[in-house]
DNA sequence: CTTGGAATGTCAACAAGGCTGACGTAATAT
DNA sequence: ATATTACGTCAGCCTTGTTGACATTCCAAG
């Protein structure tokens, strides 16, 4: 009824793509597109009895070795219950390790495995393969307005942890 | 071990933005970005008591009044049963109206009712004003790069879907 | 040294929202 | 007349999120 499209006049030069039509469609975008970047590795996932919340922690372990459970709770924005569950059954079945703190022996410092890391390197294969792909198709330019409009989306914490995430190895 | 950062070897010109790290970035771009994507609907949703997939359902009954329940959890990507419970509340709730189909009477059309259409608006209106600031912040061509790049990141039944979807008035 | 609080782990109970399988009904298609 | 399609529903299961409660360990401040 209210705000629904037509509320937005584009005014002066061209901000057509402000328009709610365009505004539906980025959302729509979002929703496909999310599907398609997590259909790969959870097709590999449900072979190995795993979910998408055990990629996650692998992932962001992955990305760094070391890193408290505390930390790695709040990158993925989950309960320590929560996270406690996967990474249970990850260190169980020994694709993590979990090393008590060194200057802080209440912390754990969470590690891949061998094992894990190679699951880890299959899941992130096939979901870089899709990325890469779909990074070539649309060239360098688009690339970085991609970047660009996804961390202005983000939550101003999330954005700095986003930021501040660096490569493992180099 | 294997195709780890680094195995991506920059030939030729700017091939930069295909490294290993570039794609890792993107991967968790994607990641936190849709986490801020749902956040402000979800809030409204969990005081009235309905979760992320009645969202998604009244979304698309709107763009498409008229839908059929075969329709629309293809477009969803979810099965029939997954599907009905979701309709069943906001059918009983009065938020959604099934017509029998004209044409073909075992087909149901689904439309947003009054209450529907508003309560959709609301939760349009948050998550198009995250999606209006960030890209007022990247400006028009990021904007169009962030399209192209998750149109090339779709299944490309979901790209034939996501293209075809058209605005529900005007 | 005692104590408060932080970090972690774990138990129980619950809810949302996926899934499969099976069955029934109505209506269309062959 | 029969097969198929569209839809609804029941039952049961799984993953992954939530609260709340409680124990342990350990750092840090009084």
């Amino acid at each position: 009824m209210m705000a629904e499209s037509g509320s937005v006049i584009p005014s002066g030069e061209n901000l057509r793509y402000l328009t709610d039509e365009q505004l539906r469609k980025g959302i729509e975008a979002m929703f496909f597109a999310y599907r398609g970047f997590t259909s790969d590795p959870d097709r590999i996932l449900s072979d190995q009895g795993y979910g998408r919340a055990h990629h996650r922690a692998m992932h962001f372990i992955n990305r760094s070795p070391g890193i408290t459970v505390n930390n790695l709770l709040h990158t993925l924005g989950v309960t320590k219950q929560s996270l406690n569950r996967v990474l249970r059954t990850l260190i169980a079945d020994g694709l993590v390790e979990s090393r008590v703190g060194r200057h802080d022996r209440r912390e754990r410092n969470l590690y891949l495995t061998e094992r894990g890391t190679a699951l880890e390197a299959d899941l992130s294969l096939v979901q870089r393969a899709r990325m890469r792909s779909a990074y070539k198709r649309a060239g360098p330019e688009a690339v970085a307005g991609f970047r660009t409009v996804l961390e202005a989306m983000m939550d101003p914490d999330m954005r700095v942890r986003y930021r501040a995430m660096r490569a493992k190895s180099r």
